[in-house]
DNA sequence: CTAAACCTTCACGTTGACGTGAAGGTCAAG
DNA sequence: CTTGACCTTCACGTCAACGTGAAGGTTTAG
């Protein structure tokens, strides 16, 4: 496939796939005519990519990662052992994020639990 | 307090704390020296601020939201009710987020877990 | 064969929350 | 009264993940 149907497959632009080539997470094949060309697996691999993002890993971490991430997708990692430091770190990362937003969702909801329903003085 | 204490005790830098007044967060008074004057219940307004932005809101949500939050911090706000949808829109962000960061957690630790340890063939 | 719909490579623009000097006023200690 | 640690207001720099044209080649449907 080309890069215009890849986009559309995995919800985003052909901008952010040739930027996600550019920091070394995809390397598509080319045709004589120049374009890029897509095997389908890679469908899956930009969702991960995309995932991977939105948990607020960078390129550069995502770029240690996905090489350990199957293509086949159902299947688990031969796993690179080199990077569980790696890997345990973003956990890390992550379990921080969480608990950091499960206290400012708590901020929120005391507001929102406090709201105009009870009104109690407070004597 | 002077700007550089509130720093120090909120643990952020006398740069922050001037973009948060620029951004309508902190309106903190002002000496005959034109220095900034804070007084202690900043330094838990700031923390509140961290918390938020570290949950992903922007300075605009959180100066909507932070007039609800009583500086005493133990006692809940009085609430300014037209702000529930909003508050309600912050917080399915939220849980939005905490959602894609499980997912992605959940991704690292199946990396993990079929680490070196377990190496089984699949037959 | 031509026009629409693709694709290519530059290369500069955007957004948010600050960092980082620059140039100068203020305050406490010695 | 001077030195050093504060503080002030500009105002430009940063970083990441793209957005947005520009200028031009390619492919495909009619």
């Amino acid at each position: 496939m080309r890069i215009g149907e890849l986009a559309r497959a995995a919800g985003t632009t052909p901008r952010a796939l040739r930027y996600y080539e550019e920091q070394g997470l995809l390397r598509p094949a080319r045709l004589a005519s120049g374009y890029r060309h897509y095997d389908p697996q890679a469908v899956g691999t930009v969702r991960h990519i995309q995932l991977l993002l939105s948990a607020g890993l960078n390129t550069a971490a995502i770029a240690e990662i996905l090489p350990c991430i199957p293509n086949d997708a159902t299947v688990l990692a031969p796993t690179c052992p080199e990077l569980l430091d790696a890997l345990a770190v973003e956990r890390a990362r992550i379990t921080t994020s969480m608990e950091r937003l499960a206290a400012a969702r708590d901020v929120l909801d005391r507001l929102i639990q406090a709201g105009p329903a009870t009104r109690r003085p407070t004597h």
